[in-house]
DNA sequence: AGGAGTAATGATTGCGCAATCATTTGTCAA
DNA sequence: TTGACAAATGATTGCGCAATCATTACTCCT
């Protein structure tokens, strides 16, 4: 039996000495097995697990100009969005050979585009990204790029190669028309961090009111500083002492919206009699508030199941590699803080 | 000037060329730039510029079988706690040329396990483990290892070399302390994942009932499921179902909390009146609900950014490789939720 | 001026693996 | 039995870099 001295790391080659074979053929016994016959294929497995040998993925990465990361760039790691979006990332690949780096960009495109440039040289097997906000030089990179690219979260905009997420501005005027339809009619918005995507929902928010009419510039607040719900508080504040008389708000995201309901609880405002709320996402909290926020429920674990398994297609059959824009749509979730009919 | 094909990465003997030197200056330039002449400095780092020079991570593990990159295990990623922790590393890390490797063993001790094998293997330049609570084999892997290790989250226990955190006995018995201190007698204890660190909590809430006097295991109710805003509810359910005459509760986490004081304001129970509520984690939204909910602040953010500190510390200076225990503290934040004495 | 010592620079080599091309073995038809 | 072809296996080479050892240029002292 070999001995495995201190210093000395377990190589292929020992392997196939072990195993009686050539190197080779362990490499491909692991790496392409169909071309290792039965028998041989055996023997090298035990041998591999005898040795307790594990690869070398520099070795690995060096000989062959690509490795099994994917890169993932996102604008923030505060916002809970990516938390969800994370977590069906890491589910998706559970049991894969491949790992995922995370690069923020803190909402930057130039750094962003920096990012991409470092990812880009470390051959990495794909390349996910937030949105399609990227600058010109950074989606010409995208483009040249040896390996498939996902841009998630959006699916307004054009993609550098495959789309999976869901309309924003459909989605801000979905919610939007929904308290309009509950009778509400002087409607206000509350935005923090207003990063693409909030404007497009901001976007959606005024067409669907100009179309009826029912826009004012004056209902708007917003705010480039994070998310919070301390924040929605202090921007009910602000709303209020420019536009008293608002009967209902569109609020970027449920942190906000929390925030507003437990500033108006504080001044006595009543909800939803005389304030309709609506938040964005549908946090696991909004729905056990009193009264339960209505909001928008967004496929963002989904996002990242389908933007790996979208990924792992590509590269087991990189021929086929066709474009795709999935989008996963969205769903308005009435709830008490807009049911103002007695629903 | 050099034309990039193609097909042809920059290579550090491209760089060489351009500057007039070899090699292995360029590469001290970037590694060790005391050991080059200003002059030979400034016109390698124009070249490295002119020409978009990026070192080949994989190459550069190969040849000095060493990474930058830090292996981060954590039992979760719903965890808002994790989060916080995350960010903390992010920040700090920015700008090094550090990068993380996340994975997430799901709470079992045989997956950790398991994960740190892989990561030792990829020769990472430090670990990051939560807890203290490794497998015995997990802990000799550790204690081998080529590389600092931080264990984070915890004080209380035993490290393999270096811990970072709070001593969740001591906060568990300081917020049991004071809602005791205010007054409430019959005391229940709400948890969620009753993981390592929960228990401990759980412990010291015991221990400090004991001694007082007032421990009964009837108000104690916990479950195995992932903590949430409207499990919080629930647990209250269960708990007043077995013992409706509890007046105070510490909760595992604030999500519990929160929801215990929505489920407490639905069934029209006066908080802190007749029921305390006291949170653990003081997540951002708890100062803002209503009343405002008394909670634990944990120093998450500051864990994230001291792991790095200390691990740069660690890898900058080898030799001086002193253990560390780093106990940030908590601290105990009343508030509306158990303002019982009009105080 | 000459030697000792240091700072700066260079040449060679191998890390562990997979791509490439070459060779062997096995199978089957005529 | 032989030749043709496919399946299986092997030998060689280089990926890009840093460790190691060797050499050169420079400074300071006597």
């Amino acid at each position: 039996m070999k001995k495995k001295t201190e210093n000395h790391r377990i190589t292929l080659k020992d392997v196939a000495t072990h195993a009686g074979v050539s190197a080779i053929t362990v490499s491909r016994t692991i790496r392409s097995p169909q071309l290792v016959s039965e028998s041989a294929r055996k023997r090298v497995r035990r041998s591999i697990d005898a040795l307790g040998y594990v690869p070398d993925a520099a070795a690995s990465t060096l000989a062959s100009t690509r490795t099994d990361v994917i890169g993932l760039l996102i604008p923030s790691l505060t916002n809970s969005v990516f938390t969800d979006v994370l977590r069906g990332l890491y589910d998706a690949l559970e049991g894969s050979r491949f790992s995922i780096q995370i690069a923020n960009y803190r909402y930057s495109p130039e750094t962003e585009e920096k990012l991409v440039r470092t990812f880009l040289n470390q051959k990495p097997a794909g390349m996910i990204l937030a949105g399609v906000d990227q600058t010109e030089a950074c989606r010409r990179l995208l483009q040249a790029a040896p390996c498939p690219v996902v841009q998630i979260m959006d699916s307004d905009g054009e993609a550098v190669d495959s789309l999976i997420g869901l309309s924003h501005f459909d989605a801000g005027r979905a919610a939007t028309g929904h308290l309009a339809d509950q009778g509400y009619r002087r409607i206000g918005f509350l935005g923090a961090r207003m990063d693409p995507r909030s404007q497009r929902r901001f976007a959606g928010f005024r067409s669907e009111l100009e179309e009826r009419g029912l826009f004012d510039p004056d209902r708007v607040v917003t705010t480039p500083k994070a998310s919070s719900v301390g924040l929605g508080g202090t921007l009910l504040s602000d709303l209020f002492a420019r536009a008293p008389d608002t009967d209902a708000i569109f609020c970027n995201n449920d942190d906000l919206a929390a925030g507003v309901l437990f500033e108006a609880q504080r001044r006595g405002i009543r909800v939803p009699e005389d304030l309709g709320i609506c938040g964005f996402n549908d946090l696991e909290m909004s729905r056990h508030l009193n009264p339960a926020l209505t909001s928008v429920a967004t496929p963002r674990y989904r996002i990242g199941t389908e933007a790996v398994a979208h990924l792992m297609r590509a590269l087991e059959a990189p021929e086929s590699a066709e474009r795709q824009d999935i989008n996963l749509g969205f769903e308005v979730i009435p709830r008490g803080t807009t049911k103002r009919q007695g629903g």
